[in-house]
DNA sequence: GAACGCGTCAATGTATGCATTATTTTATTT
DNA sequence: AAATAAAATAATGCATACATTGACGCGTTC
C-alpha cells in the first residue's frame, strides 16, 4: 500500500496489524472483533475498519460479519497458487532485464544481495540469508520496472511470509538455492534472456516442490 | 471483489461507482469529493468512503486528500505493464490446463465462447465479439483453477477495459485474434501444453503490439 | 436429555458530529 | 493593478451515536 504520505491513524493501524500478522503475534486463525482491535491500538473503530478493509483485499485477513477479523491461514494449496504465479512471472522479469543489458552499476544491489546470501550460507545464518533472498527478488523486480507486477508480488510474498519462515528451518541448507541466485545474476550480467529465464524457472519450481513436500510430510495443514 | 453476500450500501456504492467508471460516465480524470458522490448515491459518506478505498486498492481511482476521488486514466505505459503480466500468465494457465487433458464437457463453455467469437466476427458485431473474447479468457482461468490469478487478472482487465473498448474500433477486424482463440482451444483439446502456451503467447504479444501501436499513432495519451 | 423458542448481548453497518487544515474568496495595502 | 493578508469555505480523518440483527445462554417443553 502506498502509505508513503502522512502518518495517519489508518496507516498506523494498517502497519501495526500487518506486522502482528507477519510476526504471528496474531497467528493464523486468530480472530477479533473490531472494537477489541481498536481498543488495543488505542483508536476508534473507524480507522481500524479502514485498515482491515485494505488487509482483507490484500488477502491477509477475512472480515466475517458479526465475528470480526480473522487472520487467514495459509494452506498448501495457497502456496501452490502463489508459487505458480511467481514461477511464471519472475523468470520473465529476469529475462526482460537480461535482454536490456543493464549496467554493472545498476546490478550492484543485486550483486550485493547475492554476495550476502553466499556469506550468510557460509555463516549458517538463516535469518540473514532469508532477508537477502527477499531482497534479491525484490530488487530484480524493481530493476525490471513493472510497478503493478512488483506490488502484486509484494502482496503474494506477504501472504507467503509465515509459511516460508516456518519451512525455512525444516529443510537442509539452501545451498542450491544460493547457487541458483548466483547463476541467475550471471545470466543477466551476460545479457542472456533465455538462460536467465530458464534458471529462474527451475529455481522457483524446485523451491515450490521442496516447500510443498515439507508441508505435506509434516502435515502442516495451515500456517 | 467477493460481494456475493448481502446487498449492503458499501457493495452498492462499489458496484455503481465501478460501473460508472467502466462505462466512462465517470471519465478518466474525473474528480469528485466524497460528499458529492455520497449525495449522488443517496447515502452517507461512510459507505462511499469504504467503497472508494476498495476501488483505490484495485487501481481504478486515486484518493487525493482534500480533493476527493479521481478516476485514474490509463496510459500506454499502463497497458504495457498489464499486457506483460497477461502475456506471462495466461499462456501458463493454458498450458497447465492442456496438460491436465480436460474432458470435452469441461471445455464446452470455452468451445461456446470461441464459436460465438467466430459468429460475431462473421456478423461484424464487435460488441458481442468483445464480450465473448472476455468470456473466453475468463473461462480459461476459471478452468485452470488458480483463484488468486483469476482475481488479479480480473482486476487488470477492469483497469484495461476502457482502453480496450476505445481501441477495439480503431483496428481492423479481429480475424487473426479469433483464429488464435480457436487454435488455442484446439491445442488444449489435443492436450498439447507447449503448443497451447506458444499460441497464447503469440496471441497476447500481437494484441499488445497492436494496441500500443494504436495508442501511439493516435496520440492517445490517457484513456 | 435433546429440541426449541425467547430474551439478552454485542458487533456490524451506517449516519452524524466535529476538529483540523488546505483551498478559495474577499479585503487590504502598496 | 499586483501583492499580501485575513477571513470564509469546505473536505478530510476520525470519533461517536444508533438501529439492526445474528449469536448465545437460558429456560421450557416434550
Amino acid at each position: 500500500m502506498a502509505q508513503s504520505s502522512k502518518p495517519t491513524r489508518v496507516s498506523d493501524a494498517y502497519t501495526q496489524i500487518k506486522e502482528e500478522i507477519r510476526s504471528a503475534r496474531m497467528p493464523p486463525g486468530y480472530q477479533a472483533p473490531e472494537p477489541e482491535i481498536a481498543l488495543r491500538l488505542g483508536m476508534s473503530r473507524t480507522p481500524v475498519r479502514e485498515a482491515l478493509i485494505r488487509l482483507e483485499i490484500e488477502g491477509l485477513v477475512e472480515l466475517i460479519p458479526r465475528r470480526g477479523a480473522r487472520v487467514l491461514p495459509i494452506q498448501a494449496s495457497d502456496m501452490a497458487e502463489i508459487y505458480e504465479i511467481l514461477t511464471a512471472m519472475e523468470p520473465e522479469a529476469a529475462a526482460a532485464l537480461a535482454g536490456r543489458r543493464p549496467t554493472e552499476a545498476a546490478l550492484k544491489p543485486l550483486e550485493e544481495a547475492t554476495a550476502e546470501m553466499e556469506a550468510a550460507l557460509e555463516a549458517r545464518d538463516l535469518d540473514v540469508w532469508a532477508e537477502a533472498d527477499d531482497r534479491f527478488h525484490h530488487l530484480l523486480l524493481e530493476l525490471h520496472g513493472n510497478r503493478r507486477l512488483m506490488e502484486y508480488i509484494g502482496l503474494l510474498n506477504d501472504q507467503a511470509h509465515r509459511a516460508r519462515m516456518v519451512t525455512l528451518r525444516m529443510r537442509h541448507l539452501p545451498e542450491k538455492s544460493t547457487a541458483d541466485h548466483r547463476a541467475i545474476l550471471e545470466h543477466i550480467r551476460a545479457g542472456d534472456p533465455d538462460a536467465a529465464r530458464t534458471a529462474f524457472r527451475q529455481h522457483r519450481q524446485r523451491a515450490a516442490q521442496e516447500l510443498l513436500a515439507i508441508l505435506e510430510n509434516y502435515r502442516l495443514a495451515n500456517l
